[in-house]
RNA sequence: GGGCGGUUAGCUCAGUGGUAGAGCACUGCGCUUACAACGCAGGGGUCGGGGGUUCGAAACCCUCACCGCCCACCA
């Protein structure tokens, strides 16, 4: 590491200590709701890894706060984790090698080592939870540690985690206000079912990935004689059946509706029904309904209003049956018997060969399999496809509130706004309802209990519930009001719900975890609703789709007014990142080579909702600013004697030009452009400033000239606090360099037009940079140094240019180390023109 | 199959009706009392293809192609 790289290095710690010891960016909870501004942080899933991601979206937020608190608001930047789920879990398996077995006793002395190897032994729920808790601790310090070396200027006194105790009550309390009413229901219903985690999974957690599949053909028998033949790429799905659907035009098999079909193999008379949900263009037109394929199978299994018959079980293997017996039924109990024992206990795909192979010795197949490819739901997170089977779970229903989800949405300012449209069309698109229950163990219990009758059965519509004031508790432990510990699991005692809530059914929750909701009313009704939700596009489905569900669900309200919708982040190749690839950012290695503000340079250059490119070169370019505000801010603050009033009319340009960057900038930032701030004031201040301006006012500012002087400390201020909300770490220690005791740039005003005086720059800017150009271009051809003295400088061109330059002339003058000139008036000529007479070599100074 | 983005210099990206831009890369020059980890100057683009609207289109409309993302009941 180089020596100035070491030299950031301690300045980032530097501030980043002061920053938490002073408190520069507490919440001040006496400040009243209009002048707060107030963020919905996303809490990341601290068991994932550490992100270039988290960098581009947690700076974008950073950045409107800083913009916002230089506007004068009361910030209110909370911090959460989400520790809460799946994730953690799965690392806890990996970690400690260990699995839950919730039919264990704790044990209070188990001590296992974080990357313990070896056998997987089984521990029980409350010591995995324990494991989970030593997980997630590390892992939030480790992103605590990123945000903080990345500036992010939230107040750390507001962290809160999804499974700590505060999260836990508002997610069960909020719960049981939707169940009183009615907003909350509990179905045994076909759900989508992972087989390997052993839990429900909601729409949003569903993708659909493309697999090869052999389109099978399998011939029906009819009742009354006769055949037909279905497609179906499930086959082990056959003694599931309880039904053959074609559409009522279907001129192929318009004579066989409301009579029975007989499926092969099992011999099961199922109804054969019109239905418009058919294409006749699918397969053979004519499809077998079984319990449960896919979406359809259930609709028309409702429609039917039949008993289910349930091949596959929650293992995903094929679960006994007896066939003969409803609703088994069949007209060769037998056979079906034979059939179907050869495939109980199989899984999925091993029954579907066998399945195949029967038919094939019975002559039910019509002919060879067709390849094709063809979508197959999958848990997100998951290996094998998902299955429907029958479950209890708790759902929130939303198919019956689309319409109003939508117009919720509608009243969100969404940044960029086609985001909107991407949250509509989820919505429109929802086909079931929110499933909120997992079949896990490290979440928030879902707080009820079941009453057992006298017979020792558990009575799922007796529901216990706990008293509110009690929240949180946990129904594996805790005795409902009303029981005593001991009758749990005694007749006429009762039983706990075992699962837990999904995560998002938590932080669905986030803008009223942290807000005092609803105990604290006075400070509730200051954080809430909040300013901005910041997130990713990904989790529009999921994140966004929740919040503004549960909000509306609670109390009717819109959880934030603004929604801005960070991109992801592509390798330079424009590839996705992954760890296969071996082309992953890491954050940590990008903050060691480019520093904090180079990393956050590089994040506020990317528009919100795009997706951005870790390219080195922007890092780059973000490290070149930080060394140019030190070293202009050495120049401009070396400089010794007076400030006075800006009147020369080179410095008089300069700042109304400055007006106009002011202008611009608040107007990029109003409109949630922060790149175009920053894009604005950087090519400002590299031009004009440095390029320009610093190189025309440095004779006189070495000389002492007041107008000088007072322009460019009063242009150097400003410049600062533009640049503090993207550079926050040399920002402030130049602020602080000329102050002897701290005080946080952070805490300035941001810039206004009316610092400065309503003058505008008429051209002196323009004509005097033009010829300075020049200039520089002549000595650049001769390969002469930019030193170099001319001898003559001759002007030419119209009048009212030629007065423009003769305003900066002096300036010129001595940056270009002209020794005579001359301005020509040439009436023929359109704009200026010069011409260069360069003088003799300089002689060297004495050493 | 539906929807939403995108396609501008070698690269990464700005630019929504009025003379095509920035940074990087490239070429040349230069140690200049803020900065050689730098500065100055320069070369480089039929704005994805085609059609249309307009005095004028990178921009507006239509269409096609390609890339990406989101969604879809997957028989």
């Amino acid at each position: 590491m180089s020596k100035k790289t070491g030299d950031l290095r301690e300045l980032e710690e530097r501030w980043r200590a002061y920053w938490l010891d002073s408190g520069v960016y507490r919440y001040d909870p006496t400040r009243g709701r209009d002048e707060t501004f107030v963020v919905d942080t996303p809490p990341p899933t601290v068991s994932g890894s550490l992100h270039i991601g988290h960098v581009l979206s947690y700076t974008h937020t950073d950045l409107v706060v800083r913009y916002k608190r230089m506007r004068g608001f009361n910030t209110y930047y909370p911090m959460g984790w989400d520790d809460n789920g799946l994730p953690t879990e799965r690392r806890v398996q990996n970690v400690f090698s260990v699995r839950c077995d919730p039919r264990l006793p704790y044990d209070p002395d188990l001590a296992l080592e974080f990357g313990r190897k070896g056998d997987v032994i089984s521990v029980s729920r409350p010591n995995f939870i324990e494991l989970c808790g030593r997980v997630v601790e590390e892992d939030e310090q480790k992103f605590l540690d990123l945000f903080q070396r990345l500036g992010l200027s939230c107040d750390w006194n507001e962290m809160y985690a999804t499974i700590d105790e505060r999260s836990r009550y508002v997610s069960q309390l909020s719960f049981l206000n939707l169940l009183d009413k009615g907003e909350v229901v509990h179905r045994f219903a076909p759900t989508m079912w992972d087989i390997d985690f052993q839990s429900a999974v909601a729409q949003a957690e569903v993708e659909d990935r493309e697999k090869d599949s052999d389109f099978h053909k399998i011939r029906f028998g009819v009742e009354d004689g006769g055949d037909f033949v279905i497609a179906t790429t499930r086959p082990e799905l056959l003694p599931g059946c309880i039904a053959v659907v074609a559409h009522p035009d279907d001129e192929r098999y318009k004579h066989l509706f409301g009579k029975n079909a007989i499926t092969p193999l099992f011999h099961a008379p199922v109804p054969i029904v019109a239905d418009e949900k058919a294409e006749p263009e699918k397969g053979t037109g004519i499809l077998m309904v079984c319990t449960f394929g896919d979406m359809t199978d259930i609709e028309w299994w409702r429609q039917l209003d039949v008993p289910p018959r349930e091949v596959i079980g929650r293992d995903g293997r094929i679960l006994a049956a007896e066939w003969g017996a409803a609703p088994w039924t069949t007209v060769q109990a037998d056979a079906a018997q034979t059939h179907y024992d050869k495939l109980v206990g199989l899984p999925v795909e091993r029954a579907r060969r066998t399945v195949v192979e029967m038919l094939e010795g019975s002559g039910a197949i019509a002919g060879e399999p067709e390849k094709i490819r063809r979508p197959v739901k999958f848990f997100e997170k998951g290996d094998r496809p998902l299955e429907f089977v029958l479950s209890r779970q708790w759902f929130i229903p939303v198919m019956n509130r689309k319409r109003e989800l939508i117009e919720q949405g509608r009243k969100i300012e969404w940044h960029p706004a086609m985001f909107q449209k991407r949250y509509e069309d989820w919505v429109e698109g929802l086909n079931q309802d929110w499933c909120v229950s997992r079949q896990r163990y490290f979440g928030v219990p879902i707080p009820v209990w079941y009453a057992i009758d006298a017979e020792g059965q558990i009575d799922y519509g007796r529901v216990l519930l706990p008293r509110k004031e009690d929240l949180p508790i946990d129904p594996s432990s805790d005795a409902p009001p009303g029981y005593t510990s001991d009758q749990r699991g005694q007749p006429d005692g009762f039983a706990g719900d075992p699962d837990v809530f999904d995560t998002w059914a938590t932080s669905a929750l986030t803008p009223r975890i942290p807000s005092g909701w609803p105990g604290d009313p006075e400070r509730h009704d200051k954080v809430y609703p909040t300013d901005l939700r910041p997130q990713a596009h990904d989790i529009i489905r999921t994140w966004a789709f929740v919040t503004i569900t549960r909000s509306y669900l609670e109390d009717g309200s819109v959880p934030w007014r603004h929604a801005a919708i960070s991109g992801f982040v592509l390798d330079p190749d424009r590839k996705k990142m992954s760890k296969s690839k071996g082309n992953v950012v890491l954050p940590t290695a990008v903050l060691d080579e480019f520093g904090s503000d180079g990393v956050r340079y590089w994040a506020a250059s990317a528009r919100l909702g795009l997706d951005a490119t870790a390219d080195p070169n922007v890092f780059r370019e973000g490290k070149r600013l930080v060394t140019k505000i030190r070293n202009a801010s050495r120049l401009v603050l070396g400089f010794e004697g007076e400030s006075g009033a800006t009147t020369h009319p080179v410095d008089v340009a300069l700042l109304a030009r400055l007006r106009v960057v002011i202008a611009r900038a608040t107007d990029a930032w109003e409109a949630w452009n922060h790149a175009l701030a920053l894009e604005t004031i950087e090519a400002w201040f590299w031009s004009d400033f440095t390029d320009n301006y610093l190189e025309l006012s440095k004779t006189r500012a070495y000389a002492g000239d007041p107008s000088a002087l007072g322009t460019l400390r009063a242009a150097h201020n400003i410049i600062l606090r533009l640049f503090a909300p993207f550079v926050p770490f040399v920002t402030e220690e130049v602020w602080n360099s000329i102050r002897t005791s701290p005080s946080s740039i952070h805490l300035e005003r941001w810039p206004s037009v009316e610092e400065l005086a309503d003058v505008s720059d008429d051209g002196t800017f323009e004509a005097v940079v033009k010829v300075l150009t020049s200039v520089r271009r002549t000595k650049s051809e001769a390969s002469v140094s930019i030193r170099w003295p001319v001898d003559h400088l001759e002007v030419s061109g119209p009048q009212a240019a030629l007065d423009l330059v003769a305003r900066g002339i002096d300036d010129l003058s001595a940056a270009g180390n002209i020794a005579a000139y001359e301005l020509k008036p040439a009436l023929e000529l359109a704009d200026l023109e010069t011409d260069v007479q360069l003088g003799e070599a300089p002689e060297k100074p004495a050493e």
